[in-house]
DNA sequence: GAAACTGTACCGTCCGGTCGGTACAGTAGA
DNA sequence: TCTACTGTACCGACCGGACGGTACAGTTTC
């Protein structure tokens, strides 16, 4: 669809160059689009910023979704393995989310984010073998977004690959 | 110091009503100064949005020096100190701390950020008795404070607790 | 020829930053 | 002690530019 591509642009000027560099004409410029068209796609800047912060929700909803199954730890595991998911495909999406979150300060656009903060985090104690293993573990793998976006250098592939196989065991035992 | 409550003002305009309202206008009248005045101390917004973010890093950084003492697993035993030390405060300093992150997005401005970040997490692994464990530690801790800052209500006083007394437990083995 | 879409010219507002000026405390000289 | 001068802190009107949004006249598609 044409509104993806135009999100696609706004994404792209946003973790490239920061957030107050997200203007309506830098968009469709690089959008390939006048500002007119990007305007008759979404009739405000809000709108086209709520757009956003509502896709990256389900991209990560959706990356869960392919590996959990509702059994016991299933979520937990999901969670991490979705985590991990993000930060070996090639499309740094972990720049985008944080350059996202960053745009939506405003507590109106902001909530949409919290809300799925709380629906990630907030979980079943039944859920896991341990509960409060099961916390950590999805905290750790929160933790590892924040860092990477901020520090994309810091862990190597052999380091991820360890703390991921680790995050995997903690859940087992 | 003048320059601390004019800080202290920008702050709160920045957690209370996000980026976006954090202008030289809305920060000088939350002061009870005028705009010059504000401008006085800091010539341009830049310079401001600067002086918020080093004044948390090194808020953070003392936190950190109340426990840490160069004994082995004191790093990471002093960081997740830190962290919870910041949420049992009255003074909601992760809401602060969402809010300045987000004010510095601007790559300039995200640096010292980012430095900082990479100094908390990128340890010597000789460090911790277990080096995996460290740093799985150290990434809820971050991992929490992330959640908090987008979901306060998450985490009762008893979870926290829970969180705290688990981690601590996890370097000691 | 209607609907979907695009391009452009333009408007009003807001915001960062400038600038001329004020108040005043200190101080130094005679 | 009066005067002249200096530096610091602060004020608020104003400017230029950018940005979000509107209006509307095309243009393509079916």
């Amino acid at each position: 669809m044409k509104k993806d591509a135009l999100l696609d642009a706004a994404e792209a000027v946003l973790s490239e160059h920061g957030t107050q560099a997200l203007t309506l004409t830098a968009v469709a410029d690089r959008a390939g689009v006048s500002k007119g068209g990007l305007l008759y796609h979404f009739p405000t800047k809000e709108a086209l910023v709520k757009a956003l912060v509502t896709r990256v929700i389900e991209e990560f909803d959706d990356l869960i979704g392919q590996t959990y199954d509702g059994s016991p730890g299933s979520y937990s595991r999901a969670y991490v393995e979705a985590t991990f998911k993000v930060f070996t495909d090639g499309a740094r999406t972990y720049r985008r989310w944080s350059a996202i979150t960053a745009a939506a300060t405003d507590p109106e656009l902001a909530e949409p984010l919290n809300e799925a903060m709380a629906r990630w985090h907030r979980r079943d104690p039944a859920e896991d073998r341990d509960p409060v293993t099961g916390t950590i573990v999805r905290l750790a793998a929160e933790g590892l977004w924040e860092v990477m976006s901020h520090s994309p250098e810091l862990y190597g592939e052999a380091e991820l690959a360890a703390l991921r196989e680790r995050l995997l065991a903690l859940l087992e035992r």
